[in-house]
DNA sequence: GTGGTCTAGACCACC
DNA sequence: GTGGTCTAGACCACA
């Protein structure tokens, strides 16, 4: 089953995405290990060589490095996880305010919609 | 300049999410008209057929009516249009809680965030 | 316009009962001179044939009658006109029984429904 | 054998009547599966496109629900069943007065030929 | 020209 | 095999 790619951004670029995904969320935990490039490539549907780039690319950030012989390991440093939550988080709430904007909410409605969806958190989903 | 569909939701939903955008944010007006079903449909790429069943969609849900020779327009039903937008963003939120909790944020992390947020509203955005 | 038709009986008998129902509206009131077959074929759409058939018909059970220069009149008999529009009330009700009963509805309930149609004569279509 | 359609409306809303007939009168019963849409459509003799049509919308209704590999099925939900009968009676009973109406018979007459119709209800039909 | 309907034929995911 | 979606192309009524 191949993962879900637009054409918007680059391929590997979604890749590094969803990757940082799994390991701001722990289904990567620190210290383990990561699949081999070829079987990560399979996974995702994509060429080796685009799964190669994304994996680079968390080599420069810091998030997984690799040991010549043994594979790929996710960092253990508890503070560039740390980061990498922050940053992600803050993204995803970047895009959060862009979308209600667009929808004409205010800042403080925003607040007071966000605030009402923690005193009852699970609730009967309104078709959209 | 065909729009952008991914495989994982039917194409006439997207076009529905899409226009239903259109809508709340304004982009096409209360009581304005909609381009033709073919123009509409030439301009995302797709079959007019699948156009209309979105159309149809969007019909049905009272957000636009049609008038027969004259075209397609935007309802001018402002509770409509309320009831739209505020789907629209407990749709977004309820989004925004599910990426943020996958991150391992408890609800009351969110509201600060989303609270800071709103109180130094423009800043750095960090790469991600 | 031709008028419409269906395949389930002979279109000479679909013209009887649409002319038998115009008839006894009075859309054709007595006495008063029915177009000439021809015009009345153009009219329904079928062949001078059939709709002469269907006059013959009409002539048949008195509710018209020709005189051979002048054309084709209305009866003025009362009394024809009454048992017209009575066989024709029996036949609407026959059809409406066969329909609730096939509806599960029983003889009690439906005469309930209708009373209570009575009462509130004008009132909200719901789908069906 | 092809069923009968007219061209007053859409074929996939009679088709749509036809349908909620069979499960209104129980000729599907609730919980029972309908025939695939290509037998159907082969049935009707319309294009299985059609046929989809129209069960997508007696599935929006909440008539019938689909299970994705296994077939269509009625609801069980007994409220529906009562609301799509209440529905249709309302339906036909609208019809019966339009047309005795038009024979220029009051209400009253309309009940009370509705009575007598009730309290012998097994009588001679008379020719229409 | 507009929206609406219908057909024909294809492909997909699911099991 | 099932339902579901998409495309392509046609026809219609309306004004």
């Amino acid at each position: 089953m191949a993962w879900n790619f637009n054409d918007n951004a680059p391929i590997y670029l979604q890749i590094v995405s969803t990757l940082k995904g799994n390991i701001a969320s722990g289904a990567y935990p620190p210290g383990s290990r990561l699949p081999s490039v070829r079987d990560l490539a399979m996974e995702a549907g994509v060429n080796p060589n685009t799964m190669q780039r994304a994996l680079a690319e968390l080599e420069r950030s810091g998030l997984v490095n690799s040991q010549r012989t043994a594979g790929r390991f996710i960092t253990q440093d508890a503070e560039a996880l740390t980061r990498l939550r922050r940053s992600m988080s803050e993204q995803i709430i970047s895009e959060l305010f862009a979308r209600l904007r667009a929808l004409g909410m205010s800042d403080a409605q925003i607040l007071e919609a966000v605030r009402q969806r923690t005193v009852r958190p699970l609730n009967d989903r309104l078709e959209c």
